[in-house]
Formats: structure tokens, sequence, C-alpha cells
DNA sequence: GGCGGGGTCTGATGGCCATTATAGCATGGC
DNA sequence: GCCATGCTATAATGGCCATCAGACCCCGCC
């Protein structure tokens, strides 16, 4: 049910250009790690920063595959719609993390569509430029081969989730997973560091967002989590953990 | 339920080592396409070939990571064991495929098992190896990156599935999938080149042998199917694309 | 041949959760 | 401030499918 998307919504016009340091970028960006100092200055001219505002998409599934994408600022999801309407969350990507590297990379479209979920900051590489750059430095293969594992990790924890859990374990091990990658410490607990409707939570464990409700009800009246405009803090991570791994 | 194993199956040994000839491995492999004749000859020498008996383990998920393997011959499939006794399957590999290529790439233990469906044959490298071959031949880090491509394409589409769609739509999407990849053209329809039980299936989808059974012996009464031993023939594709996409 | 085991098949029952409906509540725009 | 809109919340109903139980069949094996 998307019930997130107004009638007329459409690709959403990236804000505006911002100006990021690309020489910090190439010296921050998992991808660049293993480039010397003398070849930074080749790849900063291909990069490029444009920021996007909340729930806009960055692409679609299906269109071509103009850009990889980094991360630089922000949380993208990476969603599939599916005919009926329902959407669902592939994965949840932060700072560092690649987008569109497969589709760039094998030349066809893009198999998912990248959507925002608050204020974000991406750099962009061209197609022609990035297989320029995995031509030229061969040594970045290995960074997509990270980034291609983590994803396969996370997709094959999913499918073994959504194929034998009960809806409140899908639950648990989507709140542990995301605090996993994205959270700080704060006096309450673990607070997972992005804003996280029960639609999401319903779209990312293939349930409703009525039963996400009730599951996450059940959660914060145990005491386990609070929620607040859409920030969750985790109060008793040990508490989700038995419920994500018991028996 | 895992029905097939019996209590004291474990680790089943290699039948034993069987003489193929590797050069024509290096001339076949999509891994080794990209290498120069010249180069052959280097690769060669850290081949060997294993072959295993009907559903005997190559490796379990834990295992540290010995092998990168290729698939020469037969079907593999990878699994992950849950706590309660239920198996999913993640995917089936046939001749060509990798097995194994993540956790030798990042030297963490397997994260599946790979047990095979029949008969098979599959090509080994030591790990140390493989990481010599792909620090002096670049090159294949790209054969590395299709596989995971393909392995995150399938992952990505049964997770889809499985959050999304009914019993009846899963397994007939799966039997699609089975078709897509390992199939023969026959004067009765599509034969699906595995044997493939009941229980594969709805470890395939999520669900249990009961609903797997009762799911196929429709599509049997439908005229759409027919198996023996086995053996699945798709004898009307569109009847099934139909249930796997309507609406 | 008899026997056993793994795979297939069918029915009855009930539980989990989707669906539908309705209401409250916050937020941001005007 | 006030309204529209999106998100959260809760309850009632029913459907899909897991679970439990039992039977059959085929095949290899003793």
């Amino acid at each position: 049910m998307d019930t997130k998307q107004s009638p007329a919504e459409h690709k959403a016009q990236p804000s505006e250009k911002l100006r990021v340091n690309m020489m910090q970028v190439v010296r921050n960006v998992p991808l660049f790690a293993s480039l010397r100092e003398r070849d930074w200055e080749d790849v900063v001219n291909l990069l490029n920063a444009i920021c996007f505002p909340r729930d806009a998409y960055v692409f679609f599934e299906g269109d071509p595959p103009e850009y990889l994408y980094i991360v630089w600022m922000g949380r993208i999801k990476l969603i599939r719609h599916s005919p009926d309407g329902r959407d669902v969350v592939l994965d949840v990507l932060g700072p560092g993390r690649l987008i569109g590297e497969l589709a760039v990379f094998e030349g066809a479209p893009y198999s998912q569509t990248a959507q925002t979920m608050e204020e974000a900051a991406l750099i962009t590489i061209a197609r022609a430029d990035f297989l320029y750059l995995l031509e030229r430095y061969p040594s970045l293969a290995m960074a997509v081969i990270n980034e291609l594992g983590r994803r396969l990790r996370v997709a094959n924890d999913l499918v073994q989730s959504l194929a034998v859990d009960r809806v409140d374990r899908r639950i648990a091990r989507a709140l542990l997973r995301l605090s996993l990658y994205n959270s700080v410490r704060t006096d309450e607990g673990i607070m997972i560091q992005m804003r996280l409707t029960r639609q999401d939570l319903a779209d990312m464990t293939g349930t409703t967002v009525e039963t996400a409700i009730r599951v996450m009800s059940r959660f914060r009246k145990e005491g386990w989590i609070t929620t607040q405009r859409g920030r969750v803090i985790i109060k008793q991570p040990e508490a989700l953990e038995q419920i994500a791994n018991q028996r």
C-alpha cells in the first residue's frame, strides 16, 4: 500500500548542486580507499555532488543506468514496487555505500528504485567515467565486490527471515539490523539514525502497516523500545535479540 | 523440516577425484573467459576436480573458506539451516557458476551450506591460489562481480516474492526461474534439469511440504505440469506465467 | 516375498495475520 | 488558529496456510 505517494508525485528534482569538497570524498569513501594519493586528482574531476530532499526518488527501477551513486549524507532505501501497489524495502544504505553499481556495471536498467528517507547528499559518477576508472584502476573492483557482498548477505538474511519467521521476529530482526549499521548510543538506549515510519517497517518485513503498528505497540508496552516522530530508540536490545533468536 | 537428514549423516566424503581435462575447464568456464591463451597453463596447475554423490554436502555454513568451487557438472543448492530445523534454499547453481567466492574473498566462514542435488563434479581452487590469481589477473574480478550480481538479483526477486506473493504464485515463480536457467525442451514441454522433491520446492518458497504438494497437485490436475520421480516438466508455461504475474 | 523408509497425497482443525473500518493525533501549510 | 493530510492506533472478521494425523506408493534391501 503506497499510501506515502501522492497522486501527481514523480521523480523529484534534486534540490541543488551543493559544494562538497571532492578531495574529502576521495579520501573518505571506501570505493577509493585503494587509490594512491597521486591518482586522487584524476578521480576528483569525475565527481559531482547532488542533494535530495526527504522522500525524493533518486531513480526508478527500469531507468537506464546513467550514474553510479555514492551516499555522502543521509539514508537511502532500495525498494521494489509490486504490481498490486505494495512496496518492498530491500536494503537501507548510509554514508559510504554504493548505489546502482550493478546496473552501471552491466549496462542493464536499474533493477530497483532508490528513495531518500531524509535529506541526503549523493556523489555521482557518470557510467562511462566509472567504467573508465574501473579499467584504469582495477583495484576499484574490490570495493564493488565488497558492496555486492554486503548487500547479498543482507538479502540472504532477509530471505531466510521472510521464509521461516513470524512477523514479530521479522520486525525484531529488522530493528536490530538497522541498529547494527546506523545507530548511536544515547543515555536512553540505542537510537536508530533515520526517520522510520511503520509503513517503512512493514515494507521491510513483508507485512502490513496495521500489523507493524501492533507489533511495535507491543514492543513499546513491554518497555523494549520508545518511538517519537519516526525516531526509534531500542532500550532493551537483549529483549529484541531474544525474540529474534529464541528456540 | 529436514526429513532428508538421517541422524548420523555428516559431511559426505567426495566419492573420488576424477580425471577432468583442466584445459577444457579453463577454456569453458566464465571465470577464466578474460584470460589470454598464454596464461592458461599458469591457471591449470591450481585446479583440481572433485566428485560428489547425490545429496552430499560440499561444505557447511560456518566452515572456514578453504576453497572456491566452480560447478562443472550437476546442480548444487545453496541453503541455510534454521534453528527450528527448517531449511531455506537460497539458489540453485548449474555448470559454470561459482560457489563460496564471497567467503574466500573476505576470509569469512561460508555463510551458507552447499549441497548437491544429484551427482556432481566441482573444480576447486585453494583460497590462497585464488587470491593470487585475483591479484595477478585483475580481470577475474569482473567474473566475480557477475556471479555476485546474478545471485543478488535472484535474492532480490525471492525477497519480493516472499514478501508479497501467495504460495501458489511463489511456487509458479520458482518453477519458472528453474526452467529459465536449467531446462531442456522436450516434445512434452520444458523439462527442469534436476531431481526436485516437494521438500526442495517448499524450501525454495518458504512453505511446507504439504502445501507444496497441494499446489503441485493442483498444477498437475490443471494440466500445466507433469512430474515423475523428481523430474518436473512444464507443459503450459503461459499458465504458470499468468499465475506468476496476474493483477 | 516381506519389510522399511522416503516421498507423495488427502483431510480436519486452528492460528496467524490480512483486510476492513473507524477514530485519534500530530504536523505543516495557509 | 484552523484545516487537510499523513501517520498511528485498535477492534472485528475471515482467509490462507501451518499443523497434525493418517494412508498410499514406489523402490531398494534383506
